[in-house]
DNA sequence: CCCGACAATTGACACAAATCAACGTTAGTT
DNA sequence: AACTAACGTTGATTTGTGTCAATTGTCGGG
């Protein structure tokens, strides 16, 4: 019921595929997208042996919380996440948004202690890889040593990226560059880039874009009037992407 | 960076020390402050062999760019930098500044290009590490692997602090946050939590923080007006710390 | 020491997005 | 199927911050 709305000409969609939730790395369909990428053979198998697979996470449901011990990195195999953070004062900052084949919980590692809290959008599977057993596995395996270091290093790249459309565009430009994020995501998972399902709601997409509900109900209304989008509550169908990417990048503030 | 206890009772400050910059890993005084917290006396050699110490960078001279291709993550010994990302419309975004102890260059370990560009905000001495020497050496000693995870843990997680105070703070929270930032960093490095002098210009600090440069001096002009800032140019002392925090934290939008 | 260039401040005004308010829609529950 | 609470949209109004412009202050070089 959660299941993205699927062209019937695409081969197999990569989501609620609580059937193979005990499929091992080297048969998983996300693979080339996952830590395994940076392996061979014999040292996939070493990496399987260590990777957790849990019974599917519902709607709503907590991953790990802010200050919960660390213990375990997450890939996700289908569904999605949000992350955020709590402020001190209470308020939410949503700090990322979690597809399929990315990986959370590297905040972690620095105290010992979960530092944002991780909460299902939708019905979630995920392989826990417990974070010592990485860290003795980086020590043998270079080329896994090499990964781990990449991802952490492209979430930095990632988070700088957010700073600087939080602190240098306008609410459209915000609104299109995470349109076209997620259908850059949906891409890479082989499902459609132009038609699909946003997993959150206004609300969140407000919140990680430092924007309220009102405005971004407001943008998604003027690129539907404009005919770059067509907007009906979640689903999203991008009719103009080379509008949309002019959106996104030029006539800022 | 955390607080770490700083055992010598040696007073001397922490800067400005180009005599010095030949000394090696286990005399340096910001030994305790750098990567040598996570490791003993044999262990503190080995990363010493693999360390390079170069001659000091000018004011405005780079460390590296985006796009140079990766090779060194950088410890800064004395001064200060800037790290920037240029958009694909010409504008900077500065990331961050860089002060003694605090390690960058992170960055580029994804792409082995760096992803940002650093730029010497005064005349610096860096502790250049080569990657490819330091992943070896992470694979043998386990502490020095885990010390470097967490390091680029925390850089995510200080970016996701900027992402909330860019996302969900006014003008006057972030520059109260900067300020506090780097009065903090000040007494980490044993030098004076209330006053100091400013290395970065007001439109670098209003690029970090997404305002102008007008908004920036509006605000320390306000809070000179209120007694909690007595600011001249670029030196700054706090009259009332407490009320600085208040400004940081609450009365939010 | 003065000059020029750049950095910082201040004021007037404009505007994008927040806030306040009302209403329509969706989805989950009984 | 009806009910309800949360979500989403739209309009009117306010406000914080950006923009433009003018002035003063600071620093390095000849």
């Amino acid at each position: 019921m959660t299941a993205h709305p699927e062209p019937s000409s695409t081969p197999l969609p990569y989501i609620a595929c609580t059937h193979d939730f005990r499929v091992d790395c080297s048969h998983c369909r996300i693979r080339s997208l996952c830590l395994p990428v940076a392996l061979d053979g014999d040292d996939i198998e070493k990496l399987d042996e260590i990777v957790q697979r849990g019974t599917p996470l519902q709607k709503g449901q907590y991953l790990y919380r802010e200050g919960d011990r660390f213990q375990s990195i997450y890939v996700v195999r289908s569904g999605t996440l949000k992350a955020f953070r709590t402020t001190d004062d209470g308020r939410e900052q949503v700090t990322g948004f979690y597809f399929p084949g990315e990986i959370l919980g590297m905040d972690g590692i620095s105290k010992n202690a979960y530092a944002s809290t991780a909460r299902a959008l939708e019905t979630v599977a995920v392989c826990e890889i417990p974070f010592s057993s990485l860290e003795k596995l980086s020590a043998v395996i270079p080329s896994l040593q090499r990964h781990f270091f990449q991802l952490m290093s492209h979430e930095i790249i990632e988070d700088q990226m957010l700073i600087t459309l939080l602190s240098k565009n306008s609410a459209e430009q915000r609104v299109a560059a995470l349109i076209l994020s997620i259908s850059s995501r949906q891409a890479r998972l082989k499902l459609s880039a132009t038609k699909f399902r946003l997993p959150m709601s206004r609300i969140d997409i407000g919140n990680y874009l430092g924007l309220t509900v009102e405005t971004v109900s407001r943008v998604f209304s003027r690129m539907q009037k404009i005919a770059v989008l067509e907007v009906d509550n979640k689903e999203i169908r991008i009719l103009d992407i080379d509008g949309l990417r002019r959106l996104a990048d030029i006539g800022g503030r």
